[in-house]
DNA sequence: TAATAAATTAGAATTATTCTAAATTAGAAT
DNA sequence: ATTCTAATTTAGAATAATTCTAATTTATTA
């Protein structure tokens, strides 16, 4: 059984941090990046967890997927829903969202090409460009 | 007094419509409208209404609110912010978000152009194409 | 003017998320 | 190894945005 890429990346990076490797932290890092990259809400991560057979409080959840986020292992991303996703793929990338399913899908980031592009406005400075290519059936 | 262009246009649109001509809201358009372009969260509609001395129910916010986005009077935004806001300027545009002031700005849809584009999932339909450029201080 | 379907409303309910404060634990220092 | 301490986990309460409910009011049609 050779060890899942996805997650000793992430666990190498959990490592990194200044966070400390609990084993709620490794456990909800092995669920969440075995099946490579993925979307999902704080709800989805504890369910899966919970489908493991451990237990995990939602509190921790949401405490994990936040600081997982701030230290570059996980992304957030706010699409047209009421709810926040998280995001095992941290390339660059865009999403396209579906109206109809709520489903969340990734559009590479070497698949859209902005030509042209505004000014930044004085004394800020740019952080992400997000596209988001709303679609429905 | 020459009638604001943006209200009237704004009233027009609520007269073809299918939903009635309520005081409340006329009021609203009339409130939200009357500068231009502007982007405002349900919470800031029903204080603007509040101060120009008007009553008018959280709950009838929010239901105008929602059914000026199905009728395309209104357009809705949800950007790196746990609320959505609400927009006048129908054009089609794309947003600056700061994160450090929270502020919303709109991009004149002429000033993005992307030339290479991913192909649309078999059976799905293009709805929009939202860019969020995220800046900050 | 009367009828009726739509709209408004206050407040309750819901949903996602954060907070609180007490108990536990990882990792550093001894 | 053992102790110490700050970080973490946790259950449940609290909060915030939004939607729902059901009773009342109102715009428009007949």
């Amino acid at each position: 059984m050779t060890k899942n890429l996805h997650v000793k990346k992430a666990l190498k990076m959990l490592g990194n941090s200044p966070l400390k490797l609990t084993s709620q932290r490794i456990n909800l890092i092995k669920t969440l990046f075995q099946n490579g990259n993925q979307h999902f809400s704080a709800e989805d991560a504890y369910n899966r967890v919970k489908n493991t057979g451990l237990k995990i409080s939602l509190a921790t959840i949401y405490n994990c997927l936040n600081q997982f986020t701030t230290h570059g292992i996980l992304k957030m991303v706010k699409a047209s829903s009421d709810k926040v996703y998280f995001d095992t793929n941290l390339d660059p990338h865009h999403h396209f969202f579906c109206k109809s399913s709520g489903e969340l899908t990734d559009i590479d980031a070497k698949k859209v090409y902005i030509s042209k592009f505004p000014k930044i406005p004085k004394g800020k400075k740019l952080n992400s460009i997000e596209v988001i290519v709303n679609i429905s059936d």
